[in-house]
DNA sequence: ATGACTGCAAACTCTTTGCACAACA
DNA sequence: TGTTGTGCAAAGAGTTTGCAGTCAT
């Protein structure tokens, strides 16, 4: 995706919901989409400070948890660490280093339907599913 | 299970190790199988206190750390409050709603291989996998 | 012009660490 | 008796909040 498309497509939610467009919103989405990565948001800060000197954290806060309920970014607790923000919104798991807890993206597929549908059998409306793995990297092995 | 199978198996595992068996130990097993539901650290500190008075967070979190490198329990990464502890081990999910936080388990089954096959790929030595589902709970449903 | 957004600083929550004492082996 | 484990207090990491000023609309 091109930067302008992608940048459309920010524009058009925000102005959906009469939210603004401002130049750290755009920076941030950019380089979020730039990474296709997951990233915690103090390399998201790191990264626009580059291209936005002055950017704050809560700022870099604020917009990720902004883009995830815009449907642009998924959150992903990793149950230590940061949390961490990922662009990737194609179905794809994460695998976490119980030793390093470095996270790696895993190609999964689809999610499974028993999941799904024992979700929504509790009255649970699910927006989006992931699997996660844990265990050892190949670096960290016994 | 009984409290009597369920000590015997920590107390193997400690034994084992060289660790020792202290009351400590024994009664947040007892309480975080009792539950047979993910806990906080907050709320396992609160169920011990009243059994064993005097019981220190700190000691808890090491316990819980314990038992999840003993693989008697598995830790559950929410992404937004604290870090849970699930002391079921069969293969289950979690479901966490954006609005209020809540946790509920899910019946899903096995993990599909294509997740562990693609971690294996990645030479990552998987011990456990669970899905997770993001949306809206019942009683937060729009 | 006006209200949403930002930056700064401080507060807050959750978790870990350092050290002296207690208690399992 | 020798350590490992515990409690206490304090520090640390990550995230959120309050408020004054800025900027998109």
């Amino acid at each position: 995706m091109t930067h302008r498309t992608a940048d459309e497509r920010l524009i058009a939610k925000l102005r959906e919901r009469g939210q603004r467009v401002t130049s750290q919103r755009l920076v941030i989405h950019r380089t979020l989409a730039a990474r296709d990565q997951h990233v915690s948001a103090e390399e998201m800060h790191a990264a626009v400070r580059g291209q936005l000197p002055g950017t704050s954290l809560p700022t870099v806060y604020a917009t990720l948890d902004l883009f995830e309920e815009l449907g642009l970014a998924q959150r992903v607790g990793t149950g230590s660490g940061p949390v961490l923000y990922d662009s990737r919104l194609a179905p794809h798991g994460h695998a976490i280093c119980r030793t390093c807890g470095t996270v790696s993206d895993l190609d999964t597929g689809e999610p499974p339907a028993a999941a799904l549908e024992s979700a929504a059998r509790a009255g649970f409306a699910a927006d989006h599913a992931q699997i996660v793995v844990w265990g050892r990297c190949a670096k960290c092995a016994v």
